[in-house]
DNA sequence: CGCCAGATGGCAGATTGTGTCACATGGGCA
DNA sequence: TGCCCATGTGACACAATCTGCCATCTGGCG
């Protein structure tokens, strides 16, 4: 089981309680760390909260703050699924903005009160620097994910090989992609707005989407 | 003491003997976990190699991991500091490119040898979870201190106040160059061919800034 | 020279993380 | 249906990781 997982399908039921059982300790984990800081909650406290055992945690989890990791995910993959589920005649620009609009967008996918959970979990983050890494190092996992989906829509190739390698700017594409989003959802996350409307992660990251063109690099 | 230091300036000489001891503390545990693998040295072992008691080890970083932050951050720092030091008549992206070359270029501030130890540190945040996981935040935070020298650039503002805040896109725009950096590191990274030339980071990175302009979104 | 803030080291203890075994259960097969 | 086994789960022990506390030493400063 790798660290962000990167959500394997879920055929039997075994597979299925397994995810709902990571899920269940991802929102254990948020709500103790939440209530009561990350110092003062134990991997135990997380465990019991979840109702599994303390060994049990640990074969989910590396560490009690990797615990909220797929909270910090879920929106990055339905991102990535939303621009690989794009029409295939679209530019990878029109792609990536119609991901953004499907998967920011309150109420198309979240529900309006998990944003407010996320714009908890983010400052979270930025206070706490074991969080912050974790937050960190799912970007660039998402980020994979996206230059893999990138690299199927460039090049006809399907799903599986390593397709990023053979397009030397992708990599730095999908980067560059992901930033967007990222930069988009910290700085909503830092102010009191709304998550809809102008000032919404959905609005600020398809400004610096389009703003890609003409961007006053010469300024 | 911050996790991945912005390295604060060496008044004294108490301060330099620290900023000394943390990098020999880096250095130790580079080669520990190059020679013997990251799970097989604790940090004890760190503390021994760096001379120092286990007890002052946890003073300086908070996880062996951690350990080898400086190193990773050494670079970004110089690259930040350059990309300050460039012409103020200079455009974002002429900074940014100056500061690639005047960095990522061996011979040029970084010893040649350096790069094989570079090489060998991202292979090594590439296999392993918890070290990519300090890389990730080792960029993150690079790419804040970027984002403050490019609001200095653009905004007359000197260093100090939250100048990022007051332009929106500078988060982005800083997140799009540290990005470009970072993707050619670890394209280069994952091959054999040299640190310098067509293949080398500088050539790598230079060519993702300049490729901003007319990036084949349409594609 | 003497004081003090701060760095270091040692010790105790809580917490974290892992190897190993036994048990329960779902999935596949006859 | 009934068996088998691969796999998840729980429990215990133990190694390793962190942290609080205090004693000691040293550089910085009047």
């Amino acid at each position: 089981m790798s660290s962000t997982t990167p959500t394997p399908p879920q055929h039997s039921l075994t597979e299925r309680r397994k995810a709902e059982t990571r899920m269940e300790i991802a929102r254990a984990a948020a709500g103790l760390f939440v209530r009561h800081g990350l110092r003062a909650t134990r991997a135990e406290d997380i465990a019991q909260a979840a109702g599994i055992a303390p060994r049990t945690f640990y074969r989910y989890f590396a560490t009690k703050e990797e615990a909220v990791a797929p909270l910090y995910a879920a929106g990055a993959q339905r991102w990535v699924a939303a621009v690989r589920a794009a029409p295939a005649d679209a530019s990878v620009l029109q792609a990536l903005e119609q991901g953004v609009r499907h998967t920011l967008t309150p109420g198309v996918g979240v529900s309006a009160s998990s944003w407010e959970w996320v714009r908890t979990l983010l400052r979270l983050a930025e206070a706490n620097p074991s969080l912050r890494r974790v937050w960190a190092e799912v970007c660039q996992t998402s980020e994979r994910m996206l230059g893999e989906v990138l690299a199927e829509r460039v090049t006809g190739a399907e799903k599986g090989g390593d397709n990023v390698a053979a397009a030397p700017g992708l990599r730095f594409a999908a980067a560059v992609a992901s930033a967007a989003v990222r930069a988009a959802l910290e700085a909503w996350a830092e102010g009191d707005g709304p998550a809809e409307g102008p000032g919404g992660p959905a609005e600020l990251a398809s400004r610096n989407l389009t703003a890609l063109r003409d961007f006053p690099w010469e300024a």
